[in-house]
DNA sequence: CACGTTTGCGTTCATAGAGTTCACGGCGGG
DNA sequence: CCCGCCGTGAACTCTATGAACGCAAACGTG
């Protein structure tokens, strides 16, 4: 497949990562994803710009590259950063569970297009892939721009944080508040316990326990033990 | 001035721009903004990598490069990868009268943080500096991330509305009103009692709050606790 | 084992404010 | 003088919330 094959059928995507487990995840996906699908996936950096270097010199192009950063023989950005030099143009999302603030400066001025942190949902990375797709569409097209405005706009796409659409009669910033909550309580949390830390009514509570319940954030299990009906506890599970 | 003050008083700045009248210009444009201050002009790739290099050699540091992109010797963003590859961490503001879109790409993936068309207005430059502070600002503080909204927020502030035009529909005389209306309230406002407060209608009350807080400038919480769909409350944060 | 008791879940519905659409008035330019 | 554009606000629709209420599920008792 070529590069203009490529634009047209799809992203290609390398994914670089050294545990298995996460890799196949990764790599599932990814597959997915319409309209983007997997050039191959490796576990080292060695392997990483091996593959790219071979990508190359056959003629097709890796689009993309899903990045882990803590690989076994080497830092991702420092793999970045050597194809860069390289004249690699492939863009790069990076994949951390490293919550260090620093590493997101040097990680954008080593020119990742996105920075995710593990371990992080299908719906998370679909977003990414989704905004990194239009981002590319807006400057792919070969073209001028007509002034700062679009320049802006896609970089707009790629750096503006946009959260995805909540079910009718659900708020962001409730979900927000009631999520880290939940987060906090290390035991679990009954739906007027949650409520009321919250500072929202039972009711209200229970609709966005239930919705992380439903989105894989949360576990909720019945309390037994004493009369009447079990207490249902709801219990933060981290997937974001 | 050290890099150790620059790095206390402010953001230190190196200008390359091969035009000696362009160079004057942005020159004096960063001396302008509080909180930058200029480490260097130089008209060429060699003399910008050079700077650079003794730069690091004598222990003071260039936070910022505003890096035109079509030098006598070389491209801009070739020298960025240079640079990178030699372990030079300074971020970079890509300045250039090229429309081409690719371009763009190409510059994210070499880690530029923002790119300007020219000509640009002084107004439009200060907008990115003062940006770029506070992205720095939000990284800078060495500490964890507690999430992946914190990571958001950073790229986010890499994003540009262009904060010095206002938003069609907008006023400056009627977002000056409904800003210190704001201001002045020690608690927060909805937008039907800032309405009532700054003389206009609860709708383009909203319309100014919702831009203050686009803008960063204000922030908007739910009102929880009575029947009915909770009420929104703006809160001043000061950051103008 | 059956039935009452107890406790909290889950649903329905009224409500109040958010958010949107569209028409008006005023101002500047041709 | 007329035309078009821009900021404003009125009317309307939509949506997020909490109160009330019936019901489900476990325990206790005979």
């Amino acid at each position: 497949m070529t590069a203009a094959d490529g634009a047209r059928a799809g992203i290609s995507v390398l994914v670089v990562e050294d545990d298995p487990v996460a890799a196949a995840a990764h790599t599932l996906y990814v597959e997915r994803e319409p309209g983007f699908h997997v050039a191959g996936t490796v576990h080292s950096c060695a392997d990483a710009l091996r593959f790219l270097e071979r990508a190359r010199a056959a003629g097709t192009s890796v689009d993309l590259t899903l990045l882990d950063l803590y690989l076994p023989d080497g830092h991702g950005l420092q793999l970045c950063r050597t194809l860069r030099a390289a004249g690699h143009g492939t863009d790069v999302i990076a994949v951390t569970s490293a919550r260090d603030l620093a590493m997101v400066r040097q990680a954008v001025s080593a020119g990742v297009v996105q920075y995710l942190l593990k371990p992080f949902s299908a719906a998370a990375l679909h977003d990414r892939l989704e905004r990194y797709a239009r981002y590319r569409d807006s400057l792919g097209r070969a073209g001028e721009a007509t002034g700062q405005e679009e320049v802006d706009q896609a970089f707009a796409l790629l750096r503006t944080p946009e959260r995805s659409t909540l079910p009718k009669g659900l708020s962001a910033p409730t979900l927000d508040t009631v999520a880290s909550v939940l987060r906090e309580a290390a035991t679990g949390l009954s739906a007027a316990a949650a409520g009321a830390a919250a500072g929202v009514s039972r009711i209200t509570a229970r609709r966005y326990l239930e919705h992380l319940v439903d989105t894989g954030r949360a576990v909720r299990e019945p309390q037994y033990g004493s009369v009447g009906r079990p207490e249902l506890c709801y219990r933060w599970t981290g997937r974001p």
